[in-house]
RNA sequence: CGGAGUAUAGCUCAGCCUGGUAGAGCACUACGUUCGGGACGUAGGGGUCGUAGGUUCAAAUCCUGCUACUCCGACCA
């Protein structure tokens, strides 16, 4: 590609609506431009990326199996009236009406499509397992759109979802797309893991999460540090560690004006935090008897209100009790909680009831006891897991300890089950003539996401740098005059056509108005992988330029050795 | 959906408080100089100041409604 002849579209200054940097880069790289909120134009850079991540999609998709197919973005509300979801999607469904008055939505997920299209099409075992994917534009209407194409409204999707005779099958399909998700995130060269994650709404028993790790992520995730294991930090288990050690302290009752919170009585009494207990006081559930229950985790370690939510004893949707309740049960403000005499039930972290010589609320204003122990002082309360993991804490598998990072969801495979098949009868008979709805299984990846993860992940100061694989172009040529030059010109061309030849994607940047530093700094902004710069004064040295972009260094080459170089270089 | 803010040239923004002639830098066009890390000079083109109404002799500027966009929060396969 001649630069001359096509839309580089760089801008100099960081546009103001863009907070987060892969959304600053694209927008300068000219890779998007905003039509209104959460909408975006892909411009040329922006869409040689896209497409390079939908071909390597697609490419391991077919490997593993899948057959593509392309289904409307507009769909008859009818369908999600049978499936139940109409009534329950909310405004995040665009719904409008056709000139006939039938009701119609934007896409936002293609299970009802997909299901109608298999209670059609598929009625025997034999034709089982099935899975079909495509790569298509969604619409959800998002609350607040946020961070460019990250978060937008319209997207490109690819989603998969297969059926099956019975469950194994539908669990062997998994982990083939599990694997295949791993080959697709490994050949995009990005750094991402593949978490545990809540099966949600949707219901099932197996979910997985695929997360690129970057500083700006929206979600935080625990890993071990020594096997395979990740989970979402709302939901990786928290382990105690140790054994509860025997008391050596006497237990006491102690004045402590002023010490509301945990940082407060740690820092008057130089107590180590790890021997603090909090008491949170949340309303208890039906089948618990109603009224409140007392949650006690150490003094630094958080709540986890999903967990908390799924026990028995507490109430779903998890509810904090008001000060007002709380002193009308227990007599004493939410600063002075304890377990010590307390007039209501109450649950331990697993970590709580390994602790010993402890400080707590003595549930009187004002006082706090000192040396509290576990079946010396008072009875162990029943335990559950309650906090939220942290670093260093032991991985639940038993291998080494948990890392905390960031991490942007970009993948996400879901055992769905029958919940699809049931609802619109998408059945099939099986080898005794039986009628049974199909296991399905749905499996998705944000591709535009992808883009923008790929860039949060890989960037400096002077712009992107794309892993090689979804690099808009592999190489950029640029002469230092053009003008002046006619050797310059002449090598340049016949460079182009070599390198074009043998099969690299190269811009040649041949603009002559352009000075040698806007086409260095346009080359690095848009993160092309390796540059070949052509000088005079190389020629008479029978030697060019070559850097790549992580590199701040120059290796001269000589002209005739440049294409083997960089075929040595881009293996 | 709750709270806050913004809207002036393609982009980044000044002007508004204190009403009277619409500005700067970048980008764009022409010419000249310059030419290995975002050059310089000269001359130009480009704005119904988001929109509708109100106050006023006079509104980008003051007032009101509306719309769009952004941020914080809630929400989110």
């Amino acid at each position: 590609m001649r630069a001359s002849r096509y839309l580089l579209a760089t801008v100099k200054e960081t546009p103001a609506d863009a907070v987060v940097i892969s959304h600053q880069l694209m927008l300068r790289a000219g890779m998007i431009r905003k039509l209104a909120s959460g909408l975006y134009s892909w411009l040329p850079t922006g869409l040689r990326v896209l497409q390079k991540v939908e071909q390597i999609i697609r490419e391991e998709m077919n490997n593993a199996g899948a057959q593509e197919v392309l289904m409307p973005v507009t769909q008859p509300i009818d369908l999600w009236d049978e499936s139940g979801r109409a009534s329950n999607f909310g405004p995040e469904l665009l719904r409008f009406t056709d000139r006939h008055g039938n009701g119609f939505c934007l896409g936002p997920t293609h299970e009802e499509v997909i299901t109608d299209l298999a209670r059609n099409e598929l009625h025997s075992y034999k034709q089982l397992p099935m899975n079909f994917y495509q790569i298509q534009t969604k619409f959800r209407d998002e609350t607040r759109p946020r961070f460019g194409v990250m978060r937008s409204r319209e997207f490109i999707m690819k989603d998969a979802y297969s059926f099956h005779l019975d469950h194994a099958s539908l669990e062997d399909t998994y982990q083939i797309m599990y694997d295949a998700y791993c080959r697709i995130f490994d050949r995009l060269g990005l750094n991402y893991r593949a978490v545990a994650a809540d099966t949600g709404s949707i219901g099932g028993s197996g979910s997985h999460e695929f997360h690129v790790l970057a500083q700006s992520g929206e979600d935080a995730i625990a890993f071990s540090d020594s096997s395979s294991y990740a989970a979402n930090v709302e939901l990786a288990e928290a382990i105690a560690e140790g054994e509860r050690a025997a008391p050596e302290k006497p237990l006491q009752l102690q004045d402590t004006p002023g010490a509301k919170t945990i940082a407060d009585l740690v820092s008057q009494f130089q107590l180590p935090i790890e021997r603090t207990v909090k008491t949170l006081v949340v309303a208890a559930s039906e089948a618990a008897g109603g009224g409140l229950i007392a949650l006690l985790v150490r003094g630094d370690h958080e709540l986890n209100e999903l967990k908390a939510e799924k026990l028995p004893q507490v109430a779903a949707p998890l509810r904090f009790a008001t000060n007002e309740e709380i002193r009308e049960a227990i007599g004493a403000g939410p600063g002075s909680l304890g377990p010590l005499n307390l007039p209501i039930p109450c649950l331990a972290d697993r970590s709580v009831a390994v602790m010993s010589d402890f400080t707590a609320g003595a549930n009187i204003d004002g006082k706090h006891y000192f040396g509290i122990n576990w079946e010396r002082d008072l009875p162990l309360p029943d335990t559950a897991d309650l906090r939220d993991v942290v670093e260093g804490d032991p991985s639940p598998d038993g291998q080494g300890r948990l890392t905390i990072k960031r991490g942007i969801e970009v993948g996400h495979i879901f055992q769905l089950g029958t919940k699809y098949s049931e609802a619109l009868k998408a059945t099939v008979l099986d080898e005794n003539g039986k009628s049974l709805p199909m296991p399905m299984g749905c499996y998705g990846i944000g591709v535009t996401r992808v883009v923008a993860a790929a860039i949060e992940q890989n960037f400096d100061e002077r712009g992107i740098i794309w892993p090689e694989a979804i690099a808009p172009f592999q190489i950029a040529l640029i002469p230092v005059n053009l003008k002046k030059s006619p050797r310059e010109r002449e090598l340049c061309e016949q460079l182009y056509r070599q390198l074009t030849e043998a099969g690299f994607e190269v811009l040649y940047d041949d603009r002559e108005k352009e000075r040698l530093g806007v086409k260095l700094s346009d080359a690095e902004l848009i993160g092309i992988p390796h540059r070949v710069v052509v000088a005079e004064r190389g020629l008479d040295d029978n030697t060019v330029e070559y850097r790549a972009r992580r590199e701040s260094e120059n290796t001269l080459v000589a002209p005739d050795a440049i294409v083997q170089f960089l075929r040595d270089r881009l293996k």
